[in-house]
DNA sequence: AGCACGCCGACT
DNA sequence: GTCGGCGTGCTC
């Protein structure tokens, strides 16, 4: 039987602490007077420093116990609970992440360190005042209209009608009290009897199979899939209300920042009151009064971006993870983690449920379904009345277009023909700026970027050249760069704001928007110019990626893809996945409300299998044929991946690395896998830094994580250079 | 991560 | 001689 880890260390006992700093393991403390419990947020004395730690078990001993110093304070928040060192612990093994990086990720709250913060509230005490002005007689009606409430000094002064002053006085002779209460406020409460949509048939089924996991406790996962506009969001939000019945605590986690404010109404509209939001757009008291009362069960919804994963949760219950496919899941927030399957590691944990909703499923859960682990719910039917949109591919082979244009004319008439009938269309590319690429007519130059090796992009509407690799802009030259030679450069290549152009030539009467990330300073501006749009305020909408997110136009008829076949080429193995995934969702805008939409696609290449797939509304069939095509190649989700990133100014240093840890590949060997590289990183060089990068690639039951850190272990990592893992990358080439 | 320690080159 | 470059190692 091993020994139960105590809960508690008296003052005086060795427990080890977890910092936030870059050491590879807990040092050992002193309990601080009083003692201290496992889980407990405190902060240490380390060298010259204070710092933040999580007492994370008994003391390991093993060193000079003279040097053993004490715990400074316990801080002012609930311990982590075991759970959560779990998930963190199992998410660092997984990742490869040390765990100080993963304790950062679950102390991100602002002022965690700082004493309660307190504010002053005022209620109705005893007595009658001395002298009854009519200010102070103002006041107490206040007070006494709303029962025993507490009002804050400008609430209750601005409410009466009075100065600070008045209140002040009636303080003094105690008719008033003042108190302290803490400024972190429970969040209203989320009420799941309020107004419940009326489901249609197919939703009805899903969301009483979703509450029914729910009620079953334990952990279980769902994929939810359903064609856009079948109303996934109003089922799951079922499954959250079955959630709030249990009294248990609820996590949504969205893709896009922008989204989060038309999601929020959403569910005021259900449940009567806004959840709480985590996000990097959320301010430093809100973060606080979140983080805190996520700990405290003051807090039962919380919709947010991927890190609100490691928010303290005491009891949570489902996990929701909407457009589960959405590539910006997996990013760094200086870890790499893919946030879906971390969520499917806390649930799984704790003891939740997850649901990963999607249109257009990523091939990994979709295999997931298809091999039993995930539960899968479909929602065929199309909310009220409308359809599919209608799905045609332009043959750009037999459509007569000069180079320099790239709306093709049985588009452009297909656009004249809503546009005449009051309807809106929108076309779609995937390309920021103005041209992808600007050369000089006199020498070939492209403009490339000085520090990275990618193009410079035009965007004429900031009247710069801007690097998408690291953000650098300058001004557009009036000569090479290269030769000198004056007014030569031109562009090349479609950007939404040349598409903008052309399409502003074209339909000289229609009104046009265009919707691209880097065009709006705020998430707000953004999502003003949606709504407006959506209201009908343009008859064409130029846009990127960006209009592919969920956002509802019911006015939208016709949607065109400019560039089809964008991302169908390259050895990019996830490349034809993103791009149907694409396709299927832009396809998806059209027709969302009443009208019956159109989606065309031009493409010069009509008969590729991902390009056929779309126009024949085919799923199944197209994940079952890059299902096989993936377990054939043995990558992921039929095999194992992790790729090696170093990056260093010194190239020489990179590569000469690179190539020790390519012969060096004993640890991989052992499980079965094998290293490719190393070879230049998709982009070679990033803000000076040159980079290279390793693939691994292993069996599908292969012990990968334990394999890498032995086989990375072997080598020294001088200086400036980084290394950096990255298991199960979101693209393999 | 910070911060100290320490070992070489360049200069007052 | 001494100042300071930053490579190496430690933090309970």
């Amino acid at each position: 039987m091993t020994p139960r880890t105590p809960d508690f260390f008296d003052e005086g006992a060795l427990v080890a602490v977890l910092t936030t700093q870059p050491l590879d393991r807990a040092l050992d403390y002193k309990a601080p007077e009083g003692g201290c419990h496992i889980g407990a947020f405190v902060e240490v004395p380390l060298g010259p420093r204070k710092v933040l730690g999580v007492v994370w078990g008994p003391g390991q001993g093993g060193f000079d116990l003279s040097k053993a110093r004490s715990v400074i304070r316990v801080l002012d928040a609930a311990p982590m609970r075991d759970e959560m060192q779990e998930f963190l612990q199992r998410a660092a093994d997984y990742t490869l992440t040390p765990m100080p990086a993963m304790l950062r990720l679950a102390t991100r709250a602002p002022g965690l360190s700082d004493p309660p913060s307190m504010r002053k509230v005022y209620r109705l005490g005893q007595g009658r005042p001395d002298r009854e002005t009519d200010a102070r007689r103002r006041v107490l009606a206040v007070l006494n209209e709303y029962g025993g409430l507490s009002f804050t000094l400008k609430e209750l002064s601005d409410q009466a009608g009075v100065t600070s002053s008045v209140v002040k006085g009636l303080v003094k002779q105690g008719v008033v009290l003042e108190e302290d209460t803490p400024r972190d406020v429970p969040f209203r409460l989320l009420d799941p009897a309020l107004s419940a949509k009326d489901l249609t048939e197919d939703q009805a089924r899903a969301a009483d199979a979703l509450q029914a996991g729910l009620r079953k406790g334990g952990y279980g996962t769902t994929l939810l899939r359903g064609v856009t506009g079948s109303g996934k969001t109003e089922v799951y939000l079922e499954a959250v209300a079955e959630c709030l019945r249990q009294r248990r605590q609820a996590l949504v986690l969205l893709p896009e920042i922008a989204l989060t404010a038309e999601f929020l109404k959403r569910i005021e509209a259900r449940f009567g009151a806004k959840p709480a939001e985590w996000h990097s757009g959320v301010t430093m008291t809100e973060r606080r009064r979140t983080w805190k009362m996520v700990g405290q069960a003051g807090c039962q919804v919380v919709v947010g971006a991927r890190s609100a994963l490691f928010l303290p949760f005491q009891n949570l219950g489902l996990i929701v993870v909407d457009e589960e496919h959405d590539t910006s899941y997996k990013q760094e927030d200086g870890v790499l983690y893919n946030a879906r399957d971390m969520a499917v590691l806390r649930a799984s944990i704790c003891g939740a449920r997850v649901v990963l909703a999607s249109a257009t499923p990523s091939l990994e859960s979709w295999a997931n379904a298809e091999a039993g682990k995930y539960e899968r719910l479909e929602l065929t039917a199309r909310f009220g009345e409308a359809v599919m949109p209608d799905l045609r591919a332009i043959d750009m082979r037999t459509e007569a277009l000069p180079s320099t244009r790239w709306i093709s004319p049985t588009l452009q008439k297909a656009v004249q023909a809503r546009v005449d009938k009051g309807e809106q269309a929108l076309l779609f590319i995937n390309r920021r700026g103005y041209a992808p690429i600007t050369l000089c007519r006199a020498c070939g130059h492209q403009l490339g970027c000085e520090h990275c090796d990618a193009r410079l992009v035009e965007h004429r509407f900031l009247k710069r050249l801007v690097c998408h690799q690291c953000g650098e802009t300058r001004p557009i030259p009036d000569a090479c760069p290269s030769c000198q030679a004056e007014d030569r450069l031109a562009a090349v290549g479609p950007g939404v704001e040349r598409l903008s152009e052309e399409a502003a030539a074209l339909f000289p009467d229609a009104r046009i928007a265009t919707l691209s990330s880097d065009m709006f300073g705020s998430a707000r501006a953004l999502k003003e110019q949606i709504e407006q749009i959506a209201v009908g305020g343009a008859d064409i909408i130029i846009g990127t990626q960006l209009v592919a997110k969920g956002h509802n136009f019911p006015h939208l008829t016709l949607v065109g893809v400019i560039d089809a076949d964008l991302g169908l080429q390259g050895s990019d193995m996830r490349a034809a996945e993103r791009t149907f995934q694409l396709m299927r969702q832009v396809a998806g805008r059209a027709g969302r409300a009443e009208k019956p939409g159109t989606a065309m696609l031009q493409t010069f290449q009509p008969e590729h299998p991902v390009i056929r797939a779309i126009l024949a509304g085919d799923e199944e069939g197209f994940w079952r044929a890059e299902a096989d095509e993936r377990r054939h190649a043995g990558v992921p989700p039929f095999g194992r991946m992790a790729g090696i990133i170093l990056s260093s100014p010194d190239m020489q240093g990179v590569f000469d690395l690179g190539n020790e840890l390519a012969r060096r590949d004993g640890p991989l060997r052992q499980i079965g896998a094998q290293v490719y590289g190393p070879a230049a990183a998709p982009v070679a060089r990033i803000r000076g830094r040159h980079r290279v990068r390793l693939l691994v690639k292993a069996p599908k039951g292969a012990a990968l994580q334990v394999a890498v850190a032995q086989w990375i272990g072997q080598v020294r990592i001088p200086g400036q250079l980084r290394l950096t893992v990255d298991i199960d990358p979101q693209s393999f080439y």
